[in-house]
DNA sequence: CGGGATCCCCCGAGATACTG
DNA sequence: CAGTATCTCGGGGGATCCCG
C-alpha cells in the first residue's frame, strides 16, 4: 500500500480509504455509541495492537471523523469522540452490521461479545423491527456486556451500562441472536433459558416484536 | 493479519472480515452493476495488481457472494457476478458511496472515472434526489464512462453502456459533482459548459431534481 | 488475447516492551 | 493511563511470465 488511495473520483473509493482499512470499522462503531478513552478502546477491541490503534485515531483525527479532547479537571483524560462528519457514518455503518449479521449464527471459538457491538447491536436491531408500542426501560445483559435500552413514544435509545431500575432485565447469551431472529420464540427463549429475567416478563414480547435482526435467507 | 478475523460476536466484525480489505468495496460495486469478465474488472480498478484480485475473487465465492461461471458458447469467457447474498451488500455500498461522495470536490491528480462508478454514482443520487415526474432516457458521459439512465413510472434505472436513441445526451466533466450537489443550477451547468447536451434541453431540470449528492455539511 | 500464476520487495500489521 | 519504540512476519504492490 504505497499510499491508502485508489485513484477513482467517486464516494465510494473515498470511503473505502477510511473504512477499507484494518480495525477501522470496529473503531468507528465503538465511538457511535459515545466518546472513549483510549483504554476503553483497548478493552472494546480484542486484538487490537495499541500502536496500531494509535495510528488510526490520529488518521480518523487528520480526516475531521474524530476529535481528540483532554479533559481537564481531577483526572487529565484523553477522551475520543466522533465529529459531525463522523457520526454521519453511522447510517452505513448499521447497513454493514445488519448485512453482517446475516449469518451471524454459532459464535466462533474465543469470540466475546464487547459492550459496543451489543449496544450498536440492538440499536440496529431496533430499526429492522416494527415500532415498539408500551414505553419501557430495559437492561440487557450478554455475556460481560450491557446495555440500557429507552423505549419512549416509539423511539427507542440504547446507551452502554446499566443505569437501574428497569421494568424488565434480561440476561442472555450468545443465542439471544436466534431469538432476534425471530427464530426462538419468546416462550421458547423463557422454557429453553437462552433467557433469564427478572421483571415484567410480559414485556419480552414486545422486545421480539421491536427489536428483530434477520437471518439472510439462503 | 494472522487472519482477518476481529474475535468478536457481532454482525459488524463479520462485514469488516469481507468489506475491510483493500480493494474489496470497489470490486463489489463493480460487481453490483452487473456481471463482469476479470479483464472487465481489471480494467475498472485502475491500479489492483492482478493477483489481488484473483485472491480476493476467490475469497469473494468461498464466502458466497459471487459466482463464477464460465459461459459456453462461442467464446468461453469467464464471468464473475453476485449472489443474492452479494447484492444484499448494496445499500450498505450505496450509503458508503454517499457519506464519501461528500467530500467529494476536485478530482486528485490522476484519478479517473470508471463506468461503475458512475452508474453506481448514479444509482446513489437517484436514492438521494426526489421522485422524478416525467418519463424519459438519458445517456451520461463522464470522462470515458458512459451511463444509460432510464426513467420509467418514477422508477429510476441505470446500466453501464450507451444503448442509444436518448431523449437527452449529457456530456460532462468532473464538474459534474457540483451540478448533482446542487451547487451549480442547470442554467449556470449550460452557461458555463458544465454539461454539453444533446436533445430535449428542459429534461435537464429533472436530472437536477431527481439526482442529488449533497455535499456534506461542513 | 483473456485469465490468471509466480516472482521479489517492501510496507503495514501483530506482538511485546517500555516510558512520560 | 496513554501512548511510543522496536522487532518480526505476512500480505499487498508491481512486473513479468504462462497457458489454453
Amino acid at each position: 500500500m504505497a499510499n491508502r488511495e485508489y485513484h477513482q473520483y467517486c464516494g465510494l473509493s473515498r470511503a473505502a480509504e477510511v473504512v477499507g482499512q484494518r480495525w477501522m470499522l470496529l473503531i468507528l462503531r465503538d465511538l457511535t455509541v459515545g466518546p472513549r478513552r483510549y483504554s476503553d478502546l483497548v478493552a472494546g477491541l480484542p486484538g487490537i495492537p495499541t500502536n496500531l490503534l494509535s495510528t488510526r485515531l490520529k488518521e480518523l483525527e487528520g480526516d475531521g471523523l474524530v476529535v481528540r479532547e483532554v479533559r481537564r479537571g481531577a483526572d487529565r483524560s484523553v477522551v475520543y469522540g466522533l465529529t459531525a462528519r463522523g457520526l454521519a457514518l453511522m447510517p452505513a455503518l448499521d447497513a454493514l452490521s445488519l448485512w453482517g449479521a446475516g449469518e451471524l449464527r454459532e459464535p466462533r471459538e474465543g469470540e466475546i461479545v464487547t459492550e459496543a457491538s451489543l449496544v450498536s447491536g440492538l440499536r440496529v436491531a431496533a430499526g429492522a423491527g416494527s415500532r415498539p408500542g408500551r414505553d419501557a426501560v430495559f437492561v440487557v445483559h450478554v455475556g460481560d456486556a450491557t446495555a440500557h435500552v429507552l423505549v419512549r413514544d416509539g423511539e427507542v435509545t440504547v446507551v452502554p451500562g446499566d443505569h437501574g431500575s428497569p421494568d424488565l432485565r434480561i440476561t442472555a447469551g450468545p443465542r439471544f441472536r436466534d431469538f432476534l431472529a425471530g427464530a426462538v420464540s419468546p416462550q421458547e427463549a423463557v422454557a429453553e433459558g437462552i433467557v433469564g429475567l427478572e421483571g415484567d416478563a410480559s414485556l419480552l414480547d414486545d422486545i421480539a416484536a421491536a427489536f428483530v435482526v434477520p437471518y439472510a435467507d439462503s
